[in-house]
RNA sequence: GCGCCUGUAGCUCAGUUGGAUAGAGCAGCGGACUUCUAAUCCGCAGGCCGCAGGUUCGAAUCCUGCCAGGCGCGCCA
């Protein structure tokens, strides 16, 4: 058996069931009941319809052609040939235009509870990309300004693609790249200085593409209470403005990432890069392998050989580096850390660097699938019903920590991961205001509480899970018991699923379900007492409580990849 | 002009590898608390899945062409 079955049960019933359908179809072509074809592809999955079954396949309709048959008659023949040893199936049935419906037996689903109370906080967990190591790098925002929504968006979303992948076994490095020198950080320094001066003489001019954030005037006082910048030269004051304005920055930028719940094993400063002469060794490389030319008394490379537009200038005329050359040295750096794959999530407004980065690592003969680029496209930001623009040279801007202290970190996660990373995101201010208990996210953290409010009124009453309460599961025969372990049984193949398609925002879809099904569930004791989770049975009473456990383990396992608490009460 | 993303209910958005009757939240209307927590549940209403073709047993999903919005296309950072 490939997969372990106590870490990824879902998956193995559907490989079971796959297995049983191909041996089928196997002892058809023997038995010369369907013609000997190659296997089409075909689907095994979860119906929409909960009255079609548990698992469907279409494999009848997609042999239809083949066989030159009915797509129904197909299926009939298939089920009269299933041989089910393992009693994996309950029902088996041909419908529709030709779709096999099965339901598996509720011995397989309690097999699965079982699991999932036996490994707690580890359910969910597969250990299949044991070893594959991955590097991701997120919010990587320049230290000229404090973090806005963007930034927060794209915290959040690293994050939680981070947290799943480690949870999946990826072995995970989490990465910040600091743009510490060049033009903009050289901008800051001046725009500092600049309203130093101001403070004595408010006709100082300030540079043409300063920051006009009220920050700067805070790191202007900061710094003129440490350092006497009057003594200085105009060229070392703004020097010193440029390095302790990043500090006191990429100091607050930590904090505020802390704050949300967001840490990063690495912190990788592109001072260090061209210091280090990586910069200088990556251009011998690419020299070497004549990939540079000069044009125009500037230093040009062949990204288009490579599936680039068009060449890249990598130096400047005036001897200056482009962020690209960088750039170039720093993804290559990656790749020599023997990462496996590397993942970078990037502002939308960037797309157009995809090309270009790509090519860049072909040209080493690194596969362009090595690095996967993540886009985040814009958050929009409302209030009193209009859209407030935002610039960051403006200085008209929302800070993640102004939302964090509006809406709080849980809630600023959960809508940041509601919405794929593919489509813009309206943030209305005045919404996530007023919400505190139209919010989603409390839906979820409701589920939580209320499970953990049952567990106390149990202990009140004397009643608590026995230590192997396997034997009375099959008290759990209500449909809404089923379906909640239906649903449980569905999380680990979520994971595996957003590590395949990096999109985290599935898992507060899933979680909202989980959390549905057992409201729904609960709301049944409230007009029929027989179906509360604490009963006058006590046998009955386990049961339900185990199953409650296992709903719990899964929220607050959701709830932890997501970074979002699970309270005991609210 | 070229490229990328988006277009699904009044609003914000999900929708698995192409599957059966397209979903959720909010907003609207009507119900359910002598309870295990009503931050919940149930019901009603709401849809030309941007438009037009194509592929096939079958399309919100894939292909082509339009339309609309956003973002890119620098020896800017």
């Amino acid at each position: 058996m490939i997969y372990q079955e106590r870490s990824v049960s879902f998956y193995c019933m559907k490989i079971r069931l796959d297995r049983l359908l191909r041996s089928t179809i196997d002892a058809c072509f023997a038995k010369g009941v369907l013609k000997k074809t190659p296997l089409p592809d075909y689907v095994i999955e979860i119906p929409n319809n909960p009255a079609h079954g548990h698992f469907a396949t279409n494999l009848p309709l997609a042999l239809a052609s083949s066989q030159h048959r009915a797509p129904r008659e197909i299926a009939t023949i298939i089920i009269d040939h299933l041989k089910d040893e393992g009693a994996l199936l309950e029902t088996t049935e041909v419908a529709g235009p030709g779709f096999i419906n099965f339901s598996i037996s509720p011995k397989e689903w309690y097999r699965i509870l079982s699991a999932i109370i036996s490994l707690k906080g580890d359910y969910g967990q597969n250990r299949v990309k044991s070893g594959q190591s991955i590097l991701v790098e997120f919010v990587s925002a320049n230290p000229t300004g404090p973090l806005h929504l963007g930034h927060g968006r794209g915290a959040a979303l690293g994050d939680t693609l981070c947290r799943v992948l480690s949870f999946c076994g990826y072995d995970v490095v989490r990465e910040f790249y600091i743009n510490d020198s060049g033009q903009q950080i050289r901008i800051l320094g001046e725009s500092i200085f600049s309203r130093f001066k101001q403070m004595n003489n408010p006709e100082y001019p300030f540079p043409e593409n300063g920051y006009h954030g009220d920050y700067v005037f805070g790191l202007a006082k900061t710094i003129s209470e440490k350092i006497d910048l009057e003594s200085l030269s105009e060229e070392e004051a703004i020097h010193i403005c440029t390095r302790m304005g990043k500090e006191l920055l990429l100091k607050d930028i930590k904090q505020d990432l802390n704050r949300f719940g967001v840490d990063f094993d690495v912190w990788y400063n592109e001072n260090d890069l061209l210091s280090s002469g990586l910069l200088e060794n990556t251009l011998e490389v690419l020299r070497g392998n004549g990939l540079l030319y000069e044009r125009d008394g500037a230093l040009w490379i062949r990204t288009a050989d490579f599936g680039d537009d068009k060449d890249r200038v990598i130096k400047k005329k005036d001897g200056q580096f482009t962020y690209f050359a960088s750039d170039i040295a720093y993804h290559l750096e990656k790749n020599n850390r023997g990462f496996g794959k590397a993942i970078d999530i990037w502002g939308a407004d960037h797309h157009g660097y995809i090309p270009r980065m790509k090519a860049a690592l072909l040209s080493h003969g690194i596969p362009k699938d090595w690095l996967s680029v993540m886009l985040i496209q814009l958050v929009k930001l409302w209030q009193g019903g209009q859209e407030i623009k935002m610039s960051k040279r403006a200085g008209n801007f929302v800070t993640l920590q102004e939302l964090l202290d509006e809406v709080g970190v849980d809630a600023t996660r959960f809508v940041f991961l509601t919405k794929s990373h593919d489509s813009q995101l309206d943030f209305d201010i005045d919404l996530a205001k007023k919400q505190d208990s139209d919010n989603p996210v409390y839906y979820v953290q409701y589920a939580h509480a209320r499970i953990c409010s049952i567990f106390r009124k149990a202990e009140d009453a004397g009643i608590s899970i026995p230590e192997k309460p396997d034997g009375l599961f099959n008290l759990l025969s209500l449909g809404e018991e089923m379906a909640l372990i239906r649903t449980m049984a569905q999380f680990p193949a979520i994971l595996e699923e957003i590590c395949k398609t990096l999109e985290p925002h599935r898992l507060t879809y899933y979680l909202t379900e989980v959390a549905s099904s057992f409201h729904k569930y609960f709301n049944l004791g409230i007009k029929t007492p027989e179906h509360r989770i604490i009963t006058s049975e006590k046998g009955l009473s386990q049961a339900r409580l185990t199953l409650a456990e296992g709903v719990r383990t899964v929220i607050a396992n959701g709830l932890r990849l997501l970074g979002i608490s699970a309270p005991q009460r609210m």
